[in-house]
This record gives structure tokens, sequence and C-alpha cells, in this order.
RNA sequence: GGCCCGUUCGUCUAUCGGUUAGGACGCCAGGUUUUCAUCCUGGUAAGAGGGGUUCGACUCCCCUACGGGCUACCA
């Protein structure tokens, strides 16, 4: 069943997808499947001086990696397309002339250096330049010019522009389903450039000629835009169409400091703002990606989705499905949140723990196998259960858990000196025979046994059991003893325990 | 500078006029684990300021401050 929700996703190809982005596309999506609506995936490349040929799969793939894929766009069920802004110019520039047509644009033929200079003078005087109604008379446009001036100039393949002419002394009322009603007097408003000289249109123009043509029923978008929004509704009126609804998103802020989340605070920082890596072909630099450092899709769209909405509910671990069934634009917050990178690992340990213990295991073999560890996956099972609780990533594991699979060859000094006293050897020697007696090898009888002798001959158990993980870990950390005993086995056990014995003795005599 | 948006613990947030202002991350303490981590329990900590409206304001209105965004032939 297919309703009119109909969402877009409109990056632009000018490098990376970053956090604010991701999230961007996350909300549409979730809006789109809560409301069995469509998420469309719409490059928006009218800029071809910061075009970036890599970034359009790099969006593809990073939505696909969080598993926020779009049902409509570039390449799949492209009922509405072509979805790439730079193979429907011919569309916009029939839009534009629409525009001249029927008074709501007019042609401008400012050059930048003459606009610049009026910029500059303006401020001098310390006044603002708005190139609009005050003005717009009075500059080289085609509503001073004289019709055969214009004619002439066009003919002559002169630049051009063709700019906004907005509507004066008007109050508008803009309506944002997140932030309510909002005014804006038409006045203030500038004649934006909707297209360029170079044959393409800008921002403004394609974007509301594609949501109208690709029947867009609601613009999630960020909030950088929210001042646009005037110019749009009134071009939407211009075109005599009706205008979509609107939400704008508050903005990821930066962890620490002032502003918007930006690359270069994750180099300070050392955290990814990207989902996946990137390399620029153009420097050879390489950005890292939660992916690559080992984050779980599911984590970070969790985290994401609670950056700016919340369900209003205590429960924070939400799936995917939850998120559907509970995405509200209603409940999107107003303010900017500052990203916390200590947070997203904690959704990460969360997601991780979660995981099953097989499915563990098999990121970590070949792990393993580079350490030249061969142990069949029954055996990694093992010991992921016992150490995946304090792991969050999965590149954890090998330091979690190295002495399952091979002896500590150095001893924490520290500790090795304190836990050395006299009798410890003798303890160490009665242990080994306990170890051997043992006719059931497994963790619980070793534990009874070790510890029914420990009882029976008033010893502390600290004085056993320290020196014993000394031996067998390296140092005074990890899990449960007995389960490491009985996953390394009877010779082992003892192996390491003599071996302990003699590198104490020569240390510490 | 102009225009617009925002402002609850350090951070993410709940509250949509009446609550001891709740939860989570982080931090601290205690407990469990005779280790470490996890885990459990508890603690720390908030309505920017000033005016209104109201019997009553975190919640509604205004002002100020602060934060953010936009102000390109970039999106």
């Amino acid at each position: 069943m297919e309703s009119n929700v109909r969402v877009r996703f409109a990056p632009s190809p000018t490098g990376p997808l970053h956090i604010g982005g991701v999230r961007t596309a996350l909300f549409n999506y979730l809006f789109a499947k809560k409301h069995q609506g469509t998420f469309i995936l719409r490059i928006e490349d009218t800029d071809r001086t910061r075009f970036v040929p890599t970034a359009e799969q790099y969006i593809v793939d990073s939505l696909n990696w969080c598993g926020i894929p779009f049902d409509e766009g570039v390449g799949k069920n492209e009922k509405f397309g072509p979805y790439r802004q730079s193979e429907r110019a011919s569309i916009y520039k029939k839009y534009a002339n629409e525009l001249i047509e029927n008074g709501w644009g007019y042609y401008a033929f400012d050059t930048n250096e003459e606009l610049n200079q009026l910029r500059e003078s303006y401020e001098k005087e310390g006044k603002t330049f708005i190139y609009n109604q005050h003005n717009r008379k009075e500059l080289n446009t085609s509503l001073r010019l004289s019709a055969n001036e214009v004619t002439e100039k066009l003919k002559t393949g002169a630049p051009f522009v063709i700019r906004f002419k907005t509507p004066e002394n008007e109050i508008l009322i803009l309506n944002d389903i997140i932030r309510g009603e909002i005014k804006i007097d038409t006045n203030t408003l500038d004649d934006k450039v909707l297209f360029k000289s170079d044959g393409m249109p800008t921002y403004h123009l394609a974007n509301i000629v594609d949501d109208h043509l690709m029947e867009i029923s609601h613009v999630i978008r960020g909030e950088e835009w929210l001042p646009s929004m005037a110019l749009h509704i009134l071009l939407y009126r211009a075109f005599d169409w009706t205008p979509p609804l609107f939400a704008h998103l508050p903005l990821i802020l930066k962890p620490i400091g002032k502003g918007k989340l930006s690359k270069r605070d994750g180099e300070q920082l050392g955290i990814p703002v990207f989902p996946l890596a990137f390399v620029n072909e153009s420097t050879g630099e390489t950005v890292k990606g939660y992916k690559e450092e080992g984050y779980l899709p599911e984590g970070f769209i969790n985290m994401l989705a609670l950056l700016g909405w919340n369900p209003g509910t205590e429960q924070e671990i939400l799936s995917l499905d939850e998120l559907i069934n509970l995405f509200d634009l209603e409940k999107v917050g107003k303010s900017g949140s500052k990203f916390d990178p200590e947070k997203t690992k904690w959704f990460q340990h969360q997601y991780l723990i979660r995981q099953s213990n097989e499915s563990l295991a098999e990121l970590f073999q070949p792990i393993l196998v580079e350490k030249n560890i061969n142990e069949p996956l029954e055996r990694i099972t093992k010991v992921i259960s016992f150490i995946k609780e304090r792991a969050t990533f999965a590149a954890d594991f090998w330091e979690l858990s190295d002495f399952f699979f091979v002896s500590p060859t150095v001893y924490d000094e520290k500790t090795s000196q304190k836990q050395w006293k006299e009798g410890t050897e003798s303890i160490l020697n009665s242990a080994i025979e306990i170890v051997k007696s043992v006719t059931n090898f497994t963790s619980i009888e070793i534990e009874t046994n070790i510890k029914d002798w420990i009882t029976s001959e008033e010893i502390s158990f600290g004085k056993v059991m320290q020196p014993l993980r000394l031996s067998l870990v390296g140092s005074l950390k990890g899990p449960h003893l007995f389960d490491i005993i009985e996953f390394i086995g009877r010779e082992e056990t003892i192996k390491r325990i003599l071996k302990f014995i003699e590198v104490a003795k020569t240390k510490n005599n």
C-alpha cells in the first residue's frame, strides 16, 4: 500500500556526506516509512565548480550502509527521472522563461565585479546592499532597459541571470511543522538569482521545480534553509503550484566549542564525522568513517535518531522498526544539539553486546588468523561469551582475550612484586597438583576443588587467586579465572604456572 | 551590520499552566565479582536574566542577554 507521502533527500555531491546530512536523510526515511510513503534520492549537482565525481556513489553507499536505502532516485525506480539536476537543465530553463513571461522574473546583466563594487560601497557607508525593489530599476536589468535593448543583449550573447521579482509590502505567514508560524516581511527579501549565466538553475529554482514535478509532499531539510523558505513559498505562488509542507530540522553542533559540526572537528577530536571513509582523489587525503572505526550501523542510526528527536518515552535503544513506528515530526526539537561522541560509544557498546556470540566470533576469527591463531569457531564463540560485555568494538576483542590464546610473556611488574610473598611458590605448586588431579576438567569442577583446598588449608583466597591469575593472565584482570583454566586446558595451565614461578623467583630474589 | 530561528542538569532530552522538574550519557560513591571490566544501587547536577498575563508559570506574551543559521551567478 502506497500513500501519497513522498519525501526526498537532496544532497549536493561536493564531498562526503557528514553526520548532519545522514540525519536529515534518516528523518526523511523514517517519516516516509512511517506513512508508507516513498523516500527519494535526488542529486543536486547544479554547482559544476564544486562537483566531486565520487561523491554521488559515496552518498548511495552511505545510505545503504546505514540501512536507510532510497526507494526512488538515480538508477532505481526512475518514475520521475532523471534525478540528477545536471541532467534536467532544459526543464529549468523552460520554467525560468515562464517566470519572465508572467512577470515574476527578470533578466539582470550585472557582472560580478559590478555587484561586488556596489556591495563594497554600501558597506563603506554602513548600509546593507539588498538587490530588490530599492534598486532593481536602477540596475542593469530588463526592468530598466527597453525591450529592444534586452533583445539586443540576449541576441549578442551577453551573459545574464534571471532574478526573482520579489513582491513588495507583504507580510508572509509561513508554516513550519517543527517551528510553527513564521512571519516574514517581503521588503527584507532580496531578488535571488534563479537561473545562472552558465545555463544552470540555482538551488532555489531547481528545488521548487523538482519538488513539484516529483510530487514531493513534505520537505524535510536542515535549518540552514529556513531563511530561503519565504522565497520558495513565493516561487510556488509564482508558478501557481500548491507548495508541499515544510519541516526544518535543528542543526547538529560541535561536541565542544561553538558552531555547527564540521569536518575539522573530526580531525581535532579524533572522532569520525562521516559514515564511511572517503578518499579525496585530488588531494589523496582520506577521512575515516564510522564503519571503518568499527561502529555498527544500527547503533549509529539509533544515536542519530535521538539527536533532535525523542519519542517521549524513556526507552533509548530502538530498532529501526521501532524508530519508524514512533517517529513524529511534531516531536522534533527546535534547538541545535551538540554531538556527543561518548554517548555514541555507549550506543555502540549496547548494540555490540546484543549481537550473538556466534556472529561476533565470526568477526573475531579473521583477526585471530592474522595472528596465526587458528581456533575453531565454537571455541572463539566461547571466548566471546566471556568478554563481550567489556568490549565496545570488535577491535577490542584481542586485547581483552589474548591470554586465552597465548601465554603471557610479561607479568605486571608492580603486582608481581606485591604478590610474590613467602609461601607463594608452594601455594602455586599445590595448585598445580590440584589442577592435575581434577578428573572432570570443567570450570565448576576446578573451582570446587581449588576452593575446597583453600578452605581446608585455611589460606586466604587472595593468596591463591591473585598469583594464580597473574601466572595465567599476566595481570590482575580478565574474566572468571576458572573459565580461563578450563579453556586453556590442564597442560597449558600447569605450564603457565611453572613459568611464572620461574620468572618471579629470579626477579624477586 | 540586516533578516530569521533558538535557550531545562557538563551533554542528549521528558514536561505541552498545578510534578519533590523525570530519564539517559559522563562523573563520583557503595555493592557484586576476593582481579579488571560489565552489572546493580545511590549520589552529583538544570528551567539565561528582567518584566508582564494568571489563583498559579519551565510551560503563554514582551524586552534584554547569549547561542545558532542565512545574508554568493554554493547548496
